[in-house]
DNA sequence: TCTGGGGTCCTAGGACCC
DNA sequence: TCTGGGGTCCTAGGACCC
């Protein structure tokens, strides 16, 4: 069903909303236009560090993830604002029904980032046509601007789209490979963090034409497989399709926090715990997934961290399973020092349906007759509680329709979801 | 006055199996 | 007489991104 994507001749763009939390409160409230905003967590606590700023504010040399005071030194006139999340969830929704309106082929990244395929929309205009017109109707609808970079795959386009912010149109071809990236210092690069790049630096590589054209062999025993895959980004070369539903499907769902101060007392953390195994049950069940492992965070006082998780036997999905789970793997693990942050997450996701399915047809397999659907529905109750709630009928329905529904009907709910986090 | 919270992917070692 | 070679699963941690 899924063809591979011609390796050439391919049409992407990258659309990069342009500081977006800051953007959308200056569409919503538009008396902040032309002013140092920054969005951040709460500024009376420790956690108070910028998430976005606008324009105006990093001409001060604020940053993300600066923490509140020391913005406010470097930008004494600065407005901070509390993230509101609905608002981002809404807008980026808006953006990307406009995205969809010129291909297909969209796929989200994060809340304001996403490719979109425009291969065979050539009937809308020319690739830099079709960037201006996404441009301008992002401005016009939502009052947002964006960065867009057009090229032949995804890593060129996403390069394309930083190039120039903000409001940008950039086109990168691979022609242009050399002489606009291969200058430019490995860190710079798509993929490359600190750590790689000081490993890189280490072996003599400063820049992504160093890069391009470094020993294979010395690479793959730096980095994995990661060093070669770095090595062909910086040829210019990628074959990654556009995929509308890589966002869809979720791996895991996790909640964390760092606490308003150190803390040590047991009854206090397990609170704490208790409040995560919460809301990310709630999320599961938004979700309508079962995990098969949970896992927990623990950060010390002294910031070194420790993840230490667990492979269920079975599915669960409950409030209580989730905290029991994560209050055994805390204590069993906690050293019994202050901490810092707590966080409990979810992961082998299931959707429920599926899971249902699954010890349906296990159950077909032995008889087909009636009783043992139903004894396989009471094990589910017993095991699940009242998460179980799709009646009879759903289950003794073989899955024939799910080739057709997966694409448009289902695309736009998980899309939905893909944003509903908190 | 140090450094949030949400994720994904990869690696590496040990257990276990054939 | 002292030790093959694959493969998968599980767990912990690292690196990176927005």
């Amino acid at each position: 069903m899924k063809e591979m994507y011609p390796k050439k001749g391919r049409v992407i763009l990258h659309v990069d909303m342009n500081s977006f939390y800051a953007s959308v409160e200056m569409a919503y409230d538009p008396s902040l236009k032309g002013k140092a905003l920054a969005i951040a967590g709460n500024p009376e606590e420790r956690r108070g560090v910028v998430v976005t700023c606008s324009y105006e504010a990093r001409k001060f040399g604020v940053k993300t993830t600066m923490p509140v005071w020391e913005a406010k030194k470097l930008c004494p006139n600065l407005i901070v604002k509390r993230p509101n999340f609905e608002r981002y969830r809404t807008a980026s929704k808006g953006m990307f029904e406009i995205l969809q309106q010129y291909s297909e082929l969209v796929e989200p990244v994060s809340i304001d980032e996403g490719y979109v395929d425009i291969t065979d929309s050539y009937e809308l205009g020319s690739p830099l046509e079709i960037a201006e017109q996404i441009q301008k109707q992002l401005m016009r609808e939502l009052d947002l601007p964006c960065s867009i970079g057009i090229a032949p795959n995804r890593f060129l386009a996403k390069t394309a789209s930083d190039m120039k912010k903000p409001l940008g149109i950039t086109v990168l071809r691979k022609r242009d490979v050399p002489k606009f990236l291969w200058p430019l210092k490995v860190i710079e690069m798509h993929g490359v963090g600190r750590k790689t790049a000081e490993k890189l630096n280490n072996i003599g590589i400063m820049t992504i034409g160093d890069l391009a054209k470094a020993n294979e062999i010395q690479l793959k025993a730096l980095l994995g497989i990661n060093g070669l895959r770095l090595k062909e980004r910086a040829n210019g070369i990628d074959n990654r399709p556009v995929d509308p539903e890589a966002a869809a499907e979720f791996k895991s769902i996790g909640n964390s926090t760092t606490l308003p101060r150190d803390i040590s007392n047991q009854h206090e953390l397990l609170v704490i715990l208790e409040h995560l195994a919460e809301k990310v049950y709630l999320r599961m069940k938004r979700k309508k997934v079962f995990a098969a492992i949970i896992g927990v965070t623990i950060r010390y006082k002294d910031r070194h961290t420790i993840t230490r998780s667990k492979k269920l036997p079975y599915n669960i999905s409950s409030k209580e399973e989730i905290f029991t789970e994560s209050k055994d793997l805390f204590l069993k693990n906690w050293n019994g020092d202050s901490i810092r942050l707590l966080g409990v997450t979810a992961s082998d996701l299931v959707e429920k349906k599926q899971a249902v399915k699954q010890l349906d047809l296990f159950s077909y397999e032995k008889d087909a007759a009636k009783e043992p659907l139903m004894e396989t529905l009471e094990q589910l109750r017993r095991k699940y509680g009242e998460t179980i709630i799709e009646p009879a009928a759903d289950l003794a329905q073989p899955p024939q329709n799910e080739h057709n529904s997966v694409s448009e009907t289902s695309f736009s709910k998980d899309f939905l979801d893909f944003f509903k986090k908190e």
